[in-house]
DNA sequence: CTATTTGACTTTCTTTGACTTTAATTTTAC
DNA sequence: GTAAAATTAAAGTCAAAGAAAGTCAAATAG
């Protein structure tokens, strides 16, 4: 314990304990000013314990009035998302992909619209990249998409 | 939050519904004044938030009681989204793919959730390619996404 | 060795101000 | 009285300064 670190996880997980609709927006500077740490020391946080995996989405912006948005996940209610989650693991094949969206849409848990969205964000076609990441790029987007669809249940 | 450009902004969306023809003259210093910003200020707005690919047309003129007219365009959605692909070609960074997706919502053509869903499949850390062409895997996904959109008008 | 911390440097977005351009109004010359 | 000139009242442009956040690698701690 008493790492910097860890502290300021807990605290930000506090704001959003404490906040409506979870989701709280930080200033960098403010906050590592706060904790007197390195700015940078907020991203690492951010990146370490806030990632995708853990069920986090961070949105950020630069300049003047700049601030940073850490959208949460109730993931202990959904054991469901999390065992498809570690199921996708670090990468994942467009079949297996296509699997688990179409899954989602016999659940309920998606609309067909949604799902024809997701399908043509994970498709071959989409993520054109040279090299062999296509699988963890596709890995993350798929995360990423099923996070938002969690995350924001009620306006289904 | 809180930077004075999207204070201005609100403003003068506010304006514009409440407007009947949808579309608002102001004055550019008597607005600066207003908001105890430069002028200049106010043109800052105007271009990046008010442009022609976010749907509005902006005219002034100068001189003695010249002002600034504010309209909204409202176009056709097929053409609309057919204009939006050109704009997107080959390559495109985060912040403009985050702007046609919001304005698709703001058209009606694709709803709440699923323009969170776009947006997350489009965001940086979605698209983790440690080379440089995120913005062209970002063009392809986004493009993708809309044809789904486009082909699947009936479902909305 | 792995995880954390820091700092130098980069990128992005905003704000401001000095200067320019254009249009309307007022003044002057005839 | 009218046309040109001067004045004034807008809006436009652009670049520099400022205000955030991001990145990455080196140093440090455990």
């Amino acid at each position: 314990m008493s790492n910097i670190s860890d502290i300021i996880e807990l605290f930000i997980k506090e704001l959003l304990e404490d906040a409506s609709n979870q989701s709280v927006e930080i200033q960098r500077n403010e906050l590592a000013n706060y904790f007197k740490c390195s700015p940078s020391q907020i991203n690492y946080v951010l990146t370490t314990r806030f990632s995708i995996d853990r069920g986090y989405i961070v949105e950020s912006r630069r300049g003047g009035g700049g601030c940073i948005r850490i959208a949460q996940m109730d993931i202990e209610k959904d054991r469901y998302i999390e065992g498809l989650f570690s199921e996708i693991g670090e990468s994942i094949n467009k079949l297996k992909a296509v699997q688990i969206i179409e899954l989602l849409f016999q659940r309920g848990i998606i609309k067909d619209r949604e799902k024809e969205i997701m399908k043509a964000a994970i498709s071959d076609r989409s993520i054109q990249s040279p090299f062999n990441i296509k699988n963890e790029v596709r890995a993350n987007i798929l995360k990423s998409m099923m996070l938002v669809v969690y995350r924001n249940k009620k306006d289904f």
